[in-house]
DNA sequence: TGTTATATGTTCGCTAGCGGGCAGATAATC
DNA sequence: GATTATCTGCCCGCTAGCGAACATATAACA
């Protein structure tokens, strides 16, 4: 399933070589399973991961059942912000989305690391607040913008997270990421396809024009893109 | 304008007293008036600010001038997320939203205190994490519950905040908060109205059946606020 | 190979909320 | 008191997206 190909987690790449070579051996590698859930709401954070190919998502799920993704975390992130503000408690849920690898470093040692190593909790706390603009940036683009352009602005995210293409995702998983009907996400996925913008059949998605696709996105692609670029 | 009364700021007078009277003497007293601006995108962050009796407002502003209000700072709360986070930078705008007083204290000092003060440490690391929730909320909130439950969600929000059932406001500040059509504002205040649970009459406000108004706001207002008053 | 489960295509009636505009009412100002 | 600015009420045509249902195509499995 998993190209064990360079990126590791880009964001703990970003740390100074010695603190990397600390935390390194403290963590776990890990399998991750599309639609494995990684948290429930009120769940104890016992672990934070670090993704290297794959995606975890975290969703608000409301009391009606209805769902929508509030942050993604590729390979440029992590799970378990809770950890970092070393409060253990969400009432959100964590669930991996494009299936692959990743590590994971219980949550008791990653507070220790970040006591030790300076450049190690900055860049976390740095990464907190790319995730409080992503959050911020979602809820007014939620608000705002078309399903197209947010079915759009999605998929660009999920191909830059995993550095691919390619992924496998159903309309169906698609449609409560976004927060939509499943038949809205087949209009538009059509459509888009009808553009040769992109290439889908049974749950397999391929980008094929990019540039176009990132002309149907809202502004948030962008923005929040060049917040988690500014971080690695 | 502002009652001198009981609540200072109810977000630091959780902390043990020690700390408490450590952080005081930092503190400058400051007037807040309704619309200024505590800070714009990409600002520096000068100062913390810990509203008493008074409401500052976190909004997003997309590129077209849309605008949605992504989280609210009474008296329980404070703004100045990302000094706590030592990242110092931000992309949303601060406003005050209802005029009154507070306390403010430079970003050096507050992060001095931080690392004197455990307490206010984990303290402000857990307001943060309410701050998330808050945020991950709204986004789901803003995807899919109506102009009337948001509105009765933001009311109680407000009034909770300067813990006052009477607060002004204009509803075109209303719409501009919760993202929509001044004239959607006025239909659904015109209907409460109607049916009792507010009064209003050019920009002044009041809420008469709060219970009727919790029954009309969706979930987001219990939640969010029992996600404050643990922190307290 | 036939059967079943899963994924997608498509349609239809319906409504919340938008954009925009105009009129009337109340405050503020001169 | 007269004038002007601000705030609210109301209305209309319009559309994006909903909910729900049914049909078809493809993959998985017995």
């Amino acid at each position: 399933m998993s190209n064990l190909n360079p990126p590791v987690n880009r964001l703990l790449a970003a740390l100074p070589k010695e603190t990397y070579q600390y935390i390194f051996p403290n963590l776990e590698y890990v399998e991750l399973h599309q639609h494995q859930v990684i948290y429930f709401p009120e769940d104890r954070f016992n672990y934070a991961y670090f993704p290297s190919h794959s995606i975890i998502s975290t969703v608000a799920i409301l009391e009606n059942g209805a769902t929508t993704e509030i942050g993604v975390s590729g390979n440029e992130g992590m799970v378990g912000v809770p950890i970092i503000l070393d409060t253990n408690r969400t009432s959100f849920t964590a669930i991996v989305q494009v299936g692959g690898d990743g590590y994971r470093i219980a949550a008791p040692r990653l507070r220790q690391a970040m006591r030790l190593y300076p450049e190690l909790k900055s860049l976390l706390m740095d990464y907190v607040q790319a995730r409080i603009i992503e959050l911020g940036q979602t809820a007014a683009c939620n608000r705002f913008h078309s399903v197209e352009q947010r079915f759009a602005r999605w998929l660009l995210t999920v191909s830059d997270s995993i550095q691919n293409d390619r992924f496998q995702l159903t309309q169906e998983f698609i449609a409560q990421m976004i927060g939509v009907r499943r038949s809205g996400v087949s209009e538009i996925a059509s459509k888009f396809q009808s553009q040769n913008i992109i290439r889908y059949r049974r749950g397999k998605i391929e980008i094929i024009a990019k540039k176009q696709l990132e002309a149907s996105a809202c502004e948030c692609y962008r923005l929040i893109e060049s917040e988690f670029a500014r971080l690695l």
